[in-house]
DNA sequence: CGCGACGTTGATTTGCCTCAACGATTGTGG
DNA sequence: CCACAATCGTTGAGGCAAATCAACGTCGCG
């Protein structure tokens, strides 16, 4: 539909010049996709040659580890991008799964197509470049909180930086985001509150 | 000295083509630093405004929590950039410190004189990049390892990775990557050897 | 020499996990 | 439309890896 397309020229609008043939020329490299709730947009170990712009919906990027558990690393919705930009950028397999919370609509470029985008729309290029670097950034930030910060305080950064989530992805799956059993986030809150 | 930038010449041209006006250009963009042992390059909080090259030498990037622990990121020795990417890109204050762990011979080279490099030699700029996307890619496989794994395990695959790692750093050291104290991976070890 | 840096060991505590059970809600197929 | 299953959150009892606090031996160096 038209109104994704819409939405993605309008984000990149706000972050970049954009001519008239180079808005073109993105509307052709990205795709749109649907995912019902539970459907993947990728696995893990598998290629990651898609990467997707959020228009409706969320999803969640995970790990599974040798053990089975699933790490949640972040969620997207509305105008994000999800992707394993690590594996995407060196063309190897993805070490994450991105899959949908709910029905989800995206657009996605496949590696080769946003190759030739770059090359077309340079500009574009080191956009890019700069969100890889605010990807970096948040990463480095993240795992520092995660080896020197306890549980609960990881959960009240959380709540600051979006206030809204516990509306938005149940309650098990926020626990997983902070490294902890649903157990044992349903204890700590016991625990805050009886304070 | 002379054979310092003969070092990083040789690493570029690993990866890139390099005319004679480019090894110039670099050579001027490049200035040799000493540090003695326990010096920093940068700190914590200061702006990042340098990037190291190891000439010889080795440091120790690593970030203190609120509570004053320190936590290792990474060592750095011949060959390799040490510089709290993140941060020197966006122009932030530096999360980490950059600390010589002996004697240690650098090129530096500060933000603006990179740019210019970056200007004038595209090349070197595209070189970067795929430096940042490892940096991420290291930085991603560490975290996934750091929440799914257990100090003993993360101690195997670091001696996997590097053999002569005991002799080149203290263990403490070694204790504060693995993100636990010098007297666990103690235990840890004699656990393991009367096994 | 004497001091600081480093590693080791012991006793105790703690934050989170593990396993198990259960109630409430949602959703779905017969 | 109801019945049953699945999903989700909660609570309890017990366990474990690593932290904490403290003491001590050794080495190397200024």
């Amino acid at each position: 539909m038209q109104d994704s397309y819409a939405l993605l020229i309008d984000y990149l609008k706000k972050k970049m010049k954009l001519s008239e043939e180079d808005t073109e020329l993105i509307q052709k490299a990205y795709q749109p996709k649907s995912l019902k709730k539970k459907e993947y947009l990728f696995r893990q170990g598998s290629g990651c040659d898609d990467e997707g712009f959020v228009i409706s919906g969320s999803l969640r990027m995970f790990y599974i580890d040798k053990r089975g558990l699933e790490h949640v690393l972040y969620f997207a919705f509305k105008e994000w991008w999800v992707g394993d930009l690590a594996a995407f950028y060196q063309r190897s397999p993805s070490q994450l799964n991105a899959q949908a919370l709910e029905d989800t609509e995206l657009l996605v470029v496949n590696y080769e197509a946003k190759e030739e985008l770059f090359r077309k729309i340079p500009a574009l290029e080191r956009l890019f470049r700069i969100i890889i670097q605010k990807h970096l950034t948040a990463l480095q930030s993240r795992f520092l909180s995660t080896i020197s910060e306890s549980a609960e305080e990881r959960y009240h950064k959380l709540l600051e930086r979006s206030p809204q989530i516990e509306l938005l992805v149940p309650q098990h799956q926020i626990a997983s985001y902070l490294g902890i059993l649903p157990e044992s986030l349903s204890r700590m809150k016991r625990l805050m509150h009886k304070k």
